[in-house]
RNA sequence: GGCUACGUAGCUCAGUCGGUUAGAGCAUCGCACUCAUAAUGCGGGGGUCACUAGUUCGAUUCUAGUCGUAGCUACCA
């Protein structure tokens, strides 16, 4: 850190209010957390707030689907979040809500700068529009059959059976999945965020240090790519804050959201009689950080700086990103017990196990983190208990049995402990370079040297022996200032093993007195500071969070087709968002003969079949339609026919009637079917033999 | 396909700005100890540092390529 006397402001990335907070979310609190317990034993005048993100199509459609208003929908969630995060004991100065005046007047106050500086631009652009609902739909709220491989009940984004992106357009049979209704496409106007004019600024900011280097070349990708006017606007019904100067737009809600970290500290500094304005001036001394997965790296390196900076406010000074957690290797997964909420796990387990575990493997970058279930326990067991409250247990029994819990007037051995004190910088720069793990290595190598040392001594040995009762008393009270010390380093990560552990000493636990030896006074009676955890309790909570699936399955959708795990919201183990994808399963994908009958399905011959070189997953073809018509196809089908050449001469089957596509190889007039589930497995459809060239399916 | 990371003992991870026998914890085996939440200490076994080529006196460490994993990205009408 820079200077200390300045004010520091730490946020986490606001929990989505659309659903509960999992181990994935928490690896992230818990990190920024670390981080803030440090400053703040360092002295640092730093506040660490958060907020429920709360607006959005999600939220409003959830609400519906109660049958309850939005604000109580939300009002409920954010009192799980909070609930969660304080059994985790993140320690926030304040958790607020983006749906809040001071975020009203915040993100108007932003746009209206922006507007009025000509970042603003409207344009009309089409969308696909639900008639029945009167509302415009986003790609996560359409379903229908993918037009690639045929799978049903697929997003309009993305096909989850055979990887294809898409546009909801493009979708055979498209479903609002609020209504069912057949989307129409209808235009409107939308507001844009002329992010490309601030390309030199971005560019310039990114390497001023606010971001690791490693994240430079990611970031250059967008930046070779051209950046793009982002769309902020959404049309009503939406739950959000309305554009000034509208009637019917509104915020799109990755909007506001980052500014609700602002709007919680607002509201805080208020409460505090403490004056915000000053914060977010250009000018300001003070730093604010975000900690954030890599998975909304684009709406912290780009929108916002450039938002702030636009609207003339002070700039974020640092992104610390992490990745994603995995649980046993492997995407956090339902199906599979290890997609486990928050709650979930602290029915189970002490906090404190995972925020140990988590710190012992987070490092500054960006890498996911694997919670290895066997490995959280063996760890907890044994670094925690085995290693560093033993040292406690095996020593105070003496110091309460043999001098009435009263410690000796000096150290056997002051040069140890006295190594142990040294390894303050150490440990301080790892606090401050987020370097937990190394940090952690470093202290459980100390609480081996003191482990070392009681064995070396054996007061147990030495208790034997009444004349050696002195050298008893001072063997311990060394072993207990060494316990001291490392429970001191480590009370940023376990504070309420820090609490008990204060308490038991009857001391407080400070950075700054760690030079000071605890001598000639007493301590409490030991009791176990720290319970040991088994396996069983791993298979309870896995068999938990298969409950948790079931009951969000027969509360959620009681018709739509269960495919496994194939729901994707929050399935990576993502920490945040969830806000482009809807949850909500699809309306049966039922169609009557009159959508069918808007299908011309025609048997074609293919005449030439090629690869398209630049690209792995094209093949182009030419199709006879009979009377002399040819069409030109692409198909994405090269991965299960390697040799193109041998299609020449046979039928396939085409949809006839699907609107051209322009391509980066040329014009696409119309689709080849096929089925099977991707790759390798891409199987042509073709009719038996008879069939002549323009014949319609039917 | 492009780009970026990553691939080190059974497991989780360090490390090497190129240099004698590559480290830790857990697990495992043996010994010691018995104060402690069956904890602790000592010692042993276990790694072609993904693969291949190159640079070099010397590469796990650098370069290139290959394979695998992850992410971003183009395309998949």
């Amino acid at each position: 850190m820079t200077d200390k006397s300045n004010t520091l402001l730490v946020t986490c990335a606001l929990p989505y209010a659309n659903g509960s907070i999992h181990l994935g979310h928490i690896l992230e609190h818990i990190q920024a957390d670390i981080f803030v317990r440090f400053q703040r034993m360092q002295g640092r005048r730093v506040y660490f707030v958060c907020a429920d993100d709360q607006h959005g199509t999600p939220i409003m459609i959830k609400a519906q689907k109660l049958g309850r208003t939005p604000e109580d929908v939300i009002g409920e969630m954010e009192t799980e979040h909070r609930r969660d995060f304080a059994g985790f004991e993140i320690s926030y100065d304040h958790y607020y809500r983006t749906n809040s005046p001071e975020n009203r007047e915040i993100s108007e106050k932003l746009y209206t700068i922006l507007r009025d500086r000509g970042y603003i631009q409207v344009k009309k652009i089409s969308q696909l529009f639900d008639p029945e609902k009167k509302m415009f739909l986003p790609d996560r709220f359409v379903k229908g059959t993918c037009p690639r491989c045929h799978a049903e009940d697929q997003y309009g984004d993305n096909c989850e059976v055979c990887g294809a992106s898409y546009s909801p357009a493009e979708l055979i049979n498209p479903r609002s999945v609020i209504s069912g209704a057949v989307p129409v496409m209808k235009e409107s106007e939308h507001y844009f965020f002329d992010l490309p004019k601030f390309d030199g600024f971005l560019k310039e900011w990114i390497n001023s240090g606010s971001l690791p280097k490693e994240m430079a070349n990611k970031l250059q990708e967008w930046f070779d790519a051209g950046l793009q006017q982002w769309d902020i606007s959404r049309d009503a019904p939406y739950f959000g804050f309305k554009i000034p100067g509208t009637e019917d737009k509104y915020f799109y809600v990755w909007l506001d959201a980052p500014v609700g970290y602002l709007a919680s500290f607002k509201n805080f500094m208020t409460s505090k009689g403490i004056d915000f304005e000053e914060f977010l001036k250009e000018s300001s001394d003070s730093e604010m950080v975000h900690f954030i997965g890599k998975d909304i790296l684009y709406f912290h390196s780009l929108f916002w700086p450039a938002m702030l900076h636009g609207a003339g406010c002070r700039v974020p000074n640092h992104l610390y990103v992490h990745g994603y957690v995995t649980v046993n290797g492997a995407k956090m997964s339902k199906s599979k017990g290890t997609f486990i909420k928050a709650a979930t796990y602290l029915k189970h387990f002490d906090p404190e196990c995972l925020r140990y575990y988590y710190a012992s493997k987070m490092n500054g970058r960006i890498d996911d983190l694997d919670l290895n279930l066997p490995d959280f326990v063996a760890r907890t067991n044994s670094d925690l208990v085995n290693k560093l409250v033993n040292l406690a247990s095996r020593t105070a029994v003496f110091i309460t049995k043999k001098f009435q819990g009263k410690l000796a007037a000096s150290l056997d051995n002051p040069e140890l402990l006295d190594s142990f004190v040294a390894a303050r910088e150490e440990i301080a720069a790892g606090y401050n370079a987020r370097e937990y793990s190394a940090l952690i290595r470093k202290v459980m190598e100390l609480a081996d040297d003191a482990n070392r040392y009681v064995d070396e001594k054996a007061p147990w040995v030495v208790a034997k022996d009444e004349s050696r009762n002195d050298e008893l008393q001072r063997i311990c009270t060394t072993c207990l200032n060494l316990y001291r010390v490392l429970i001191t380093y480590l009370s940023p990560v376990l504070p309420k093993l820090a609490r008990d552990s204060a308490e038991f000493l009857k001391t407080d636990l400070s950075w700054d007195n760690l030079g000071t030896a605890l001598l000639d006074k007493e301590i409490a009676p030991f009791k176990a500071l720290f319970k040991r955890i088994d396996m069983k309790s791993v298979e309870a909570m896995i068999a938990d969070s298969k409950q948790d699936l079931q009951d969000l399955n027969a509360s959620e959708n009681k018709t739509a087709a269960k495919k496994g795990e194939t729901k994707k919201d929050g399935q990576s183990g993502k920490p945040s968002d969830g806000k482009s994808k809807g949850n909500e399963d699809a309306a049966p994908g039922i169609i009557t003969i009159d959508d069918f009958a808007k299908l011309d399905l025609r048997a074609a011959k293919v005449i030439s079949c090629e690869e398209v070189p630049e690209s792995d997953k094209l093949l182009k073809f030419q199709l006879d339609l009979g009377n002399g018509e040819t069409r030109q196809v692409f198909s994405g089908i090269k991965s299960a026919y390697q040799d193109p050449a041998a299609l020449v001469g046979r039928f396939v089957i085409m949809v006839y009637n699907l609107a051209p596509r322009k391509m980066r190889f040329g014009v696409s007039e119309g689709m080849i079917l096929s089925a099977g589930p991707g790759k390798k497995d891409i199987f042509l459809l073709s009719a038996d033999e008879g069939v002549k060239p323009g014949d319609r399916v039917s």
